[in-house]
DNA sequence: ATATGTGAAAGTTTTCACAGCA
DNA sequence: TGCTGTGAAAACTTTCACATAT
């Protein structure tokens, strides 16, 4: 779904006003049939004898997505995957906004990256609550994630998007997604013993 | 599925012999039958009455996934989740082997990191065929993952994990695998949104 | 003419329910 | 008794094929 975005953006910004779902299917690498169940489940947005609108179907898109507002994020772990998250163009271009920075270590609190100031992990609720906070990230050591998601969970965050390589137990109410490299590799493997 | 050996491998290290798919289901967050169906697909590895031997069943997993040997990985652009893939422990553990590092930039290029000398792009095929390399990650900015998946190409890798934020064109004979930050966002942002 | 929207068919995955074995 | 392995049922997803709209 989230490849629907990523190429229909291409297509914008070559200013490719409509679009097929044969085109459209050829480019993100799937069925065209897919394609027009997909979009007409949130409505009637093609044109027949014609395409879609690509500029009206990516708002559809985006809306039905969440991706129409801003949501703001905090992000725990100033490593190298959090500086790297916390450069990341694309996240605050498509709306996820890191708003603060915290992270346990006394030599990287103070510093500046990429326009935040890193925070003491343990101010977290208190600087989380003055702004309404819908996603936290984790990017900490995995020995560590467990307990950032604790702060997160005390500052009332209920979506955790975790990219330390460890499950964490989150109460009935919070939302956590995992981004295991690992899992990518694994499959990759996979894919080139079978082939 | 690769959840399965995070979940054993933590069971492993508090000394725990045997599982039944009912705990392990709990662990995993899916359904017995489904992790039961799993396991009997490559051979009868359970006991009847008794559940699974922890070690054995890692085993025989990892055989099956292929990831009972090492892989040979090489990366492409050494900035911030670059050095994040680099130094990331469980990767090596798992056996895929980071054996070079590659940047364009000369700033970079001679640098250390993680015990990895930085080599400039050009030099990947010459280098990369010394050694058999299987395969490739690219951690690029955007408008540079291309690049990188053709000099990869050139030096014949059949997979590349694209941790780049774009689509890359590869040959029919080549696996990719993508990696995208802002799809676990968006996907994090319809569950909020649609509770 | 051309390309969508969709019901029906085919395919796949998940879950159930219980026989079978330690 | 307790828990696996598995055929059959249910649920879900993908694809086809064509009526329908511009």
């Amino acid at each position: 779904m989230g490849v629907y975005i990523q190429v229909l953006e291409g297509l914008l910004l070559q200013e490719q006003q409509v679009i097929s779902s044969e085109k459209l299917a050829e480019q993100c690498e799937v069925n065209p049939s897919q394609i027009r169940k997909d979009l007409a489940y949130f409505g009637e947005f093609g044109v027949r004898g014609v395409g879609y609108y690509v500029s009206d179907l990516l708002k559809a898109i985006k809306y039905f997505l969440g991706i129409d507002r801003n949501w703001n994020c905090i992000l725990v772990g100033v490593g190298n995957l959090g500086r790297a998250l916390l450069r990341h163009q694309q996240l605050a271009q498509k709306g996820f906004q890191i708003q603060m920075a915290f992270d346990c270590d006394p030599f990287k609190i103070g510093e500046r990256v990429a326009g935040h100031e890193v925070i003491c992990t343990r101010r977290l609720k208190e600087k989380a609550q003055q702004m309404q906070i819908d996603i936290g990230l984790i990017s900490t050591p995995p020995e560590r994630a467990q307990r950032a998601a604790n702060h997160m969970m005390q500052a009332g965050i209920k979506g955790i998007v975790n990219f330390a390589p460890t499950r964490i137990n989150v109460s009935q109410d919070v939302i956590v997604d995992y981004v295991d490299f690992s899992n990518h590799l694994i499959s990759m493997a996979f894919r080139l013993s079978h082939p």
